[in-house]
DNA sequence: AAAAACTACAACCGCCGTAAT
DNA sequence: CATTACGGCGGTTGTAGTTTT
């Protein structure tokens, strides 16, 4: 037996409210405090039911509401914790004083989610899309995800983590995205991504460009790394570049994984266990064990540490050219759009 | 100028968890 | 334990204002 509307009440009223009706709301607020939002309407004399009280006074009349245009920093926080929360508006809310969970709610929807859209962004999944049917459209919209960086730069903690990782996460779609469409592309060349020397480039595209000025770091920072990584330290110093492309097109892997797996977390509920995994350090080496029981897989010694100079190559002045010099490296043809 | 389409957002609806009885 | 009341939340709707045709 569930409870019955509160406003099922006969007479009340109902729709916008006028001004008489707000000052009789802050009046009695102001004065008595809210109490009993049920009680309130009758001791304020009001004609409507309590909850319609509640939500005009929260939403709306309530004098620490901030008013006015989002500003940009309140935009990245929205993104950074949806992507983390989902649609917990009012535990956004509790991160942007002033701001109400309608309010946020009403932008996202109205703002927020059209403008990820345009950037190539999943706003559920918070993923750059694939869903396009030219791969060459979606590419600007990967750059222009890229560009999105510059939104995705906070102070706090958490939003770190969930910076990290989606940057990564653009690189590993777009990666996806080459590699599973070049059948049907024609841009691309057919051998690119059998030959796995092609996936980023020839390996002079480690020694040669300054993108990849941290490269060296490959082999410093394996330096750092001990007996259990020595078989993946020596592919790696070898060939660093093809042993992580040659991982992320095994057949094997692409079959069970037509879509890559998700770094950043799609739910709140892979948020928390997303959090806990990288403070083990074990997510992307979970990421890419996919058969951990086989340890005669050579892929499946990869250790967050290994990947961490892609990690820190999506630095924070991760620019179009950046990605454009990326893709550029994988396609047989010019970068098909204007600088 | 008028109608249609679109946008933004305040407000409502229904469900849920919890406390009180 | 069952029922009821309440506050809170997220999804949805209604509508005024704006833009496009």
């Amino acid at each position: 037996m569930g409870r019955s509307p509160c406003c099922d009440e006969n007479g009340l009223k109902k729709g916008p409210w006028t001004q008489e009706e707000d000052e009789k709301l802050i009046d009695h607020i102001q004065t008595h405090g809210h109490g009993s939002w049920r009680a309130l309407p009758k001791q304020a004399g009001l004609n409507r039911c309590g909850k319609s009280c509640r939500l005009r006074w929260t939403n709306y009349l309530r004098p620490d509401i901030k008013r006015g245009n989002f500003t940009e920093e309140e935009e990245q926080t929205i993104i950074n914790l949806h992507s983390l929360l989902g649609n917990k508006w009012s535990s956004i809310a509790g991160n942007l004083p002033g701001r109400t969970d309608n309010e946020i709610k009403n932008y996202w929807n109205t703002h927020l989610r059209k403008k990820l859209l345009q950037m190539g962004i999943d706003p559920v999944t918070h993923r750059p899309r694939t869903d396009h049917l030219n791969v060459l459209a979606a590419l600007p919209q990967l750059i222009a995800a890229a560009n999105f960086n510059s939104l995705l730069n906070l102070n706090q903690n958490v939003q770190v983590d969930a910076t990290t990782l989606a940057k990564a996460q653009l690189l590993h779609t777009m990666i996806q995205v080459l590699g599973t469409n070049n059948n049907t592309n024609p841009s691309f060349s057919s051998s690119t991504m059998q030959n796995s020397s092609n996936l980023f480039g020839q390996s002079s595209y480690l020694e040669n460009q300054n993108h990849f000025g941290q490269s060296q770091n490959f082999s410093h920072i394996l330096e750092n790394n001990h007996d259990e990584h020595l078989m993946v330290k020596s592919q790696i110093m070898d060939h660093p570049l093809e042993s992580f492309s040659s991982l992320l097109i095994q057949p094997d892997f692409q079959d069970d994984h037509n879509s890559l797996p998700l770094l950043v977390p799609a739910s709140p509920e892979e948020s928390k266990q997303t959090q806990t995994m990288i403070k083990n350090k074990e997510y992307i080496a979970d990421y890419h064990h996919h058969d951990t029981a086989n340890p005669s897989s050579s892929n499946s010694t990869f250790t967050q540490d290994h990947l961490q100079p892609w990690f820190d190559t999506i630095d924070d002045g991760a620019s179009a050219s950046y990605w454009k010099d990326i893709i550029e490296q994988t396609c047989s043809e010019p970068w098909p759009f204007p600088e």
